[in-house]
DNA sequence: CTCGACCGCCTTTTT
DNA sequence: GGCGGTCGAG
């Protein structure tokens, strides 16, 4: 299979794609053909006869790994590319491990938590140790432990080099420890242990290593300025017995430091291999020059950064435009009037433009706005579809059935639909678990024998029961695979009553998210057929890694907070809600460090544009508003034009 | 002891 | 504007 290398790409580009062995890395400007490299170089790779199977490569989101599939597909005609090992570190960690985590004595059906199960568990934990009033809130505890994680910190490291007699350090180390070991008890992984229970794997199994070792004999990562410590040491150890990793970055757009990215892995890659061949690609082929050049200036105000020089051949292009609103009502209704105009005046569809915002909150006010002038509209990101209510329920029913330890999932469908079987009864419960050392599926499993002891109603017992038969009866239904056993648990668990009881309306959604899920199952396990794995638990994994569910790609423009464009170009970019304290976020105001990320983050924004960014900001809001954001200044008076002010 | 209604909270960004 | 927590009724 053949394809034009040398009329697609430059020379450098040329040079980056067919330089197959060795560490290498790639600093590459925004626009300036990253995706290209990456899918070229890997279709070059399978083109010079390396079978797929030797091949990984580690995106940063699971769209973009499926969109490199396809295009390499595209490129290389098929040859055997579903066995090309393409995703994120989560996805793929996550099914390394479903086959080797045994050997660290969790169950292969482990179930993984996300961030709301994760702040639950911390919850509890902080009750049950009585220190509700040194930390209100779960989500900071967890988002501490997140860090030691990441820093593959162990507790007992912890407690030796960081509490410094600090009593809050100590306490954070006790609810760490409760942390771990409640995890596992319940057999259940947050995002952050799939890629600490992988080095965990690769440390005290060598042999385990060395097998993934010979598998991936060619690794490449993307978006590397966004790799954590932990992500680093997996990479750093499957790469060091043949070392052809290649990497690509930008550290411009690092924005995840929040998350434990750290920008050192790419400033100090040619530590790690002294005889690493460094690229950089610095011509921009997405952006006009007005773009390319507000973009430089705004980010040449970061102190801390590699430098380098983009440019563009393009067209010079229009400047970019900014426009004050009276209130985020009226900026809606400017985006969707202006989104509208440009539409017509340039024929572009809808899917040329996006409308990029720092929060998903602001999403609403803009919906309302595409709404009125009946303009289509996608929302990425956000509270996601396996997030809502309705469906966690569900799916904690199904969670339950692959594994029974997971008391997370247990303790949030014994009582709904609500059936009787209150707080006080689900206390007397995990005592009883407790005392026994049993777990609380086994007690509600033998509940006539703890019945007396627990000295509960006959009534409750009898609910206990009933709840009980429910679960019994939908395991049975695992043999017939992910859809007959959701159907089941709908069917069985008088699921679908109680959603339209309060809201009519939000109830009737809420019965159809209900249905777009069970069908969704039902598509994903026939794409699934053959892989003769328990399918309900390989589609549960996938879903807690998964975002959303992927809709058709139809013509609507997309609205996503910044974070989530990275990696994208669309022809019309909006930028919505460029105040002061909004974005630069007012967290991050006073640290320069975290000043120059949400910088970074405005010049990703801006980079996404092909030929066209359009600012706004609202002098009111519903909380904040206010003052224009103080970028507005550092793109420069020779790339900006200020709207007049209409009068509507 | 459980359920449902109401009140007040808080709002970065994500695998 | 959505969620969790609290309080009063059954």
């Amino acid at each position: 299979m053949k394809f034009n290398y040398i009329a697609d790409l430059n020379p450098i580009q040329l040079k980056i794609v067919t330089t197959v062995t060795g560490p290498i890395i790639v600093i590459a400007g925004a626009g300036s053909g990253k995706t290209r490299i990456l899918t070229y170089r890997i279709a070059h790779l399978m083109n010079q006869g390396i079978d797929p199977l030797h091949i990984l490569a580690l995106t940063f989101t699971n769209k973009s790994a499926r969109e490199m599939k396809q295009r390499i597909a595209h490129l290389t005609g098929n040859i055997n590319i579903q066995n090309l090992c393409i995703g994120t570190f989560h996805s793929v960690f996550a099914r390394i491990l479903h086959t080797e985590i045994y050997r660290l004595g969790y169950p292969s059906d482990y179930t993984i938590y996300d961030q709301k199960d994760a702040e639950h568990v911390i919850k509890k934990i902080i009750e049950e140790l009585h220190l509700e009033k040194c930390f209100s809130k779960p989500k900071t505890v967890l988002s501490r432990i997140s860090r030691l994680k990441n820093n593959l910190i162990t507790v007992q490291n912890y407690f030796d080099n960081f509490t410094r007699h600090s009593q809050n350090a100590n306490r954070i180390g006790y609810i760490y420890q409760a942390y771990i070991d409640r995890c596992f008890k319940y057999g259940a992984m947050d995002f952050d242990d799939i890629l600490l229970r992988t080095n965990e794997l690769f440390t005290r199994f060598p042999e385990v290593l060395s097998k993934y070792q010979e598998q991936f004999k060619y690794i490449l990562v993307d978006e590397y300025q966004d790799t954590n410590y932990s992500q680093y040491l997996i990479i750093r150890a499957l790469a060091s017995r043949y070392k052809n990793l290649f990497v690509v970055g930008d550290d411009a757009q690092s924005i995840y430091a929040f998350r434990g990215a750290n920008i050192k892995n790419i400033q100090n890659f040619q530590l790690d291999y002294p005889y690493a061949k460094i690229f950089r690609l610095e011509q921009n082929y997405r952006s006009t020059v007005h773009i390319v050049q507000a973009a430089n200036n705004v980010i040449a105000c970061n102190k801390e950064q590699m430098s380098k020089k983009n440019w563009t051949n393009n067209e010079k292009g229009e400047k970019i435009k900014f426009y004050g609103a009276l209130s985020d009502k009226e900026e809606g209704d400017f985006v969707a009037n202006t989104l509208f105009e440009i539409k017509l005046q340039y024929k572009l569809q809808n899917k040329d433009f996006a409308i990029l915002y720092r929060t998903n909150a602001q999403s609403r006010a803009l919906e309302e706005s595409l709404n009125k002038k009946k303009i289509p509209y996608k929302i990425y990101g956000g509270i996601s579809f396996y997030q809502r209510k309705e469906i966690k329920d569900l799916l904690a029913y199904l969670r339950i059935l692959v594994n029974p330890n997971d008391e997370e999932a247990l303790l949030r469908i014994i009582n709904y639909p609500p059936r009787g079987i209150g707080p006080s009864t689900i206390n007397k419960l995990l005592v009883t678990a407790k005392n026994h050392g049993k777990t609380l599926y086994e007690v509600l499993n033998n509940i006539s024998f703890y019945a007396k002891e627990m000295c509960i109603h006959k009534r409750i017992t009898a609910k206990l029961k009933e709840f009980f038969v429910i679960i019994k009866h939908c395991s049975i239904k695992l043999a017939e695979g992910a859809y007959a056993t959701a159907k089941e648990v709908v069917k069985t668990s008088d699921f679908l009553s109680d959603l339209c009881k309060d809201n009519p309306t939000e109830g009737l959604s809420r019965y159809e998210n209900v249905q777009e899920f069970i069908n969704s199952i039902q598509a994903s396990v026939s794409e699934r057929l053959g892989y003769g794995d328990n399918s309900l638990s390989v589609f549960l994994k996938n879903i807690a890694l998964a975002s959303d569910i992927e809709k058709t790609d139809d013509d609507r423009v997309s609205l996503m907070t910044v974070h989530l464009s990275k990696g994208l170009e669309f022809t019309i970019i909006f930028i919505v809600g460029m105040e002061e304290n909004l974005f630069p976020s007012m967290l991050s105001v006073k640290n320069s460090a975290n000043l120059e990320e949400e910088r970074r983050l405005f010049y990703v924004a801006l980079t996404r544009a092909k030929k066209q960014v359009i600012l706004s900001y609202a002098t009111t809001r519903h909380r904040w508003g206010g003052f224009p954001s103080r970028f507005i200044e550092e793109i420069g008076q020779e790339r900006l034009t200020r709207y007049v002010h209409r009068k509507n």
